[in-house]
DNA sequence: GTGTCTACTATACATTTTGATAGTAGTATA
DNA sequence: TATACTACTATCAAAATGTATAGTAGACAC
């Protein structure tokens, strides 16, 4: 890299990404909404240790963010399903590489930092 | 994706990444030894806003993980002098991903979270 | 009309993370 | 010897994040 003014342009449009999947239990929902778990109890079940409060916390964050969409299923039903948009699924090129990344690590290194 | 176990065994790895690099300075820090600034007091100075005590808390976690390594520039001289591990370093592929999705999205969509 | 399921919301609390401020030990400089 | 610079550490407060628990409103099943 060239200059720090440069480098230092990176920063935002990486934290950006950081912002948007960093807390607690938004890579398990994208995950889980990429491999066809859909509807509230679905999720709920799948992912353990999820309360419903963060669970519809997260939801809304991400439909916020334009990452995933919320439908009713059919009129009148009170069931609705979330999917992941384009821009959600565009993410699949960054969770590859963070999944290359971490395993190796995981590999190699490891230490908790907590 | 096929399966949901499959899909599950994305998870840890992944969130491994954010771990280790979703804290609020991480990516300032990372950045800015990946363009030549090493010092404590030279990070102090180009990373606006952040205090002694993050800047301090953060190498060391960094350090912990091996991303990063701390050495002497020259004995009983009290200077020091961080860099990027190798492990540091190939975390260049994870964050260039992160950069141009980010780049992306931030032409596109944006709504801050909170 | 009672119970059950879905899809949540509300309230309060606990924990974690970050910030503000001041201080310290060692070396170098005038 | 006094001042300043490097590289931190300590203490406490504030803010952000997450958890636990209970409750609600609409639809459907018996």
């Amino acid at each position: 890299m060239k200059n720090h003014e440069e480098c230092k342009s990176h920063i935002p449009p990486i934290k950006d990404v950081l912002d948007l999947i960093g807390s607690k239990w938004k890579v398990d929902i994208i995950i889980a909404l990429s491999c066809d778990i859909h509807r509230f109890n679905e999720l709920e079940r799948q992912i353990e240790g999820i309360s419903p409060r963060m669970l519809s916390k997260e939801l809304k964050d991400l439909e916020l963010n334009r990452l995933i969409q919320r439908d009713e299923i059919s009129p009148f039903s009170n069931t609705f399903k979330y999917s992941l948009t384009e821009h959600g699924w565009s993410l699949r090129e960054v969770f590859r590489a963070m999944l290359t990344w971490g395993i190796d690590y995981r590999n190699k290194v490891m230490v908790k930092t907590n």
